[in-house]
DNA sequence: AACAACGACAACCGCTCGCTG
DNA sequence: GCAGCGAGCGGTTGTCGTTGT
């Protein structure tokens, strides 16, 4: 008991100062962003090349927003993660000013919870009260809490295996418009009648695919119905799920 | 007033991906 | 083709302030 309270005692070792952070905005201010491995030995911050990043990206960079989210911010998160899953940092690119662990603590912690209450008062509103008193471990009920929310809330399909980013859609757009000039008739096909609007996720009607058509499938990627469609389309496509 | 429980958020960890030699 | 490395991402944990008992 006694070491618990030495150990309350001790000063938080891993939070950052504001020397710390002084130090690497100043860095990062005349050597700009990237090599951060190098950052921690030549600025002499006793931070990893992780944490020093994180720390930049978070809360140094210019332009970060912080405080509440605004209504706006959080109807765009809630559509976004509708359609993109946990994809924290592609929909955190949708809001200017925040950062992807931003977007994922507040998901977590305001949005998450409220599936969570609602799927509470479905059943009995005193059994994870009670829940909680039974897991009488102590530490361990913060964790009982998330594995509650995880099952409760399983996590939409996701559209895409592997790290898509902003970028890889700019430059497959790209792509797709040096094609459209070539071929114009041929976007018309996949914006239209390739995908029905009211169900992004399904091609339409009697559409088959052969590999020439295989990129065409990665417009099923909901940012780009979410920018080609706008948000109304994508809203009634929700409100059909 | 003291303690426990909870909520919010900062930070870390492990994994994956992409680049380079 | 492959190993090594750095960067980025998502999940998880730790810490602190607030609220309830």
């Amino acid at each position: 008991m006694e070491e618990s309270k030495a150990m309350k005692q001790q000063p938080k070792k891993n939070l950052w100062k504001p020397e710390e952070d002084f130090i690497l905005r100043s860095y990062v201010e005349t050597h700009g962003e990237g090599n951060w491995a190098t950052v921690s030995q030549e600025s002499g911050l006793m931070r990893g090349a992780k944490s020093c990043r994180l720390r930049w990206k978070n809360y140094l960079r210019p332009n970060i927003k912080r405080g509440g989210m605004s209504k706006e911010e959080e109807d765009l998160i809630i559509r976004m993660h509708k359609l993109l899953g946990n994809r924290w940092s592609l929909i955190a690119g949708r809001l200017p000013g925040r950062t992807d662990n931003e977007v994922k603590n507040y998901w977590n912690t305001h949005l998450n919870k409220n599936g969570l209450q609602d799927k509470r008062k479905a059943n009995n509103s005193n059994s994870c009260k009670k829940n909680d008193d039974n897991n009488s471990d102590d530490g361990n009920n913060k964790k009982q809490k998330k594995v509650i929310n995880q099952t409760c809330y399983p996590q939409p399909p996701l559209y895409r295996d592997n790290g898509a980013d902003l970028a890889h859609d700019i430059q497959r757009r790209n792509q797709e418009e040096n094609r459209e000039k070539q071929n114009p008739s041929n976007m018309d096909d996949i914006t239209s009648s390739h995908y029905n609007i009211n169900s992004p996720m399904i091609p339409a009607n009697n559409t088959t695919f052969n590999f020439d058509d295989e990129p065409y499938f990665d417009h099923l990627d909901p940012f780009f119905l979410f920018e080609a469609f706008g948000c109304s389309s994508v809203d009634a496509s929700l409100d059909n799920m």
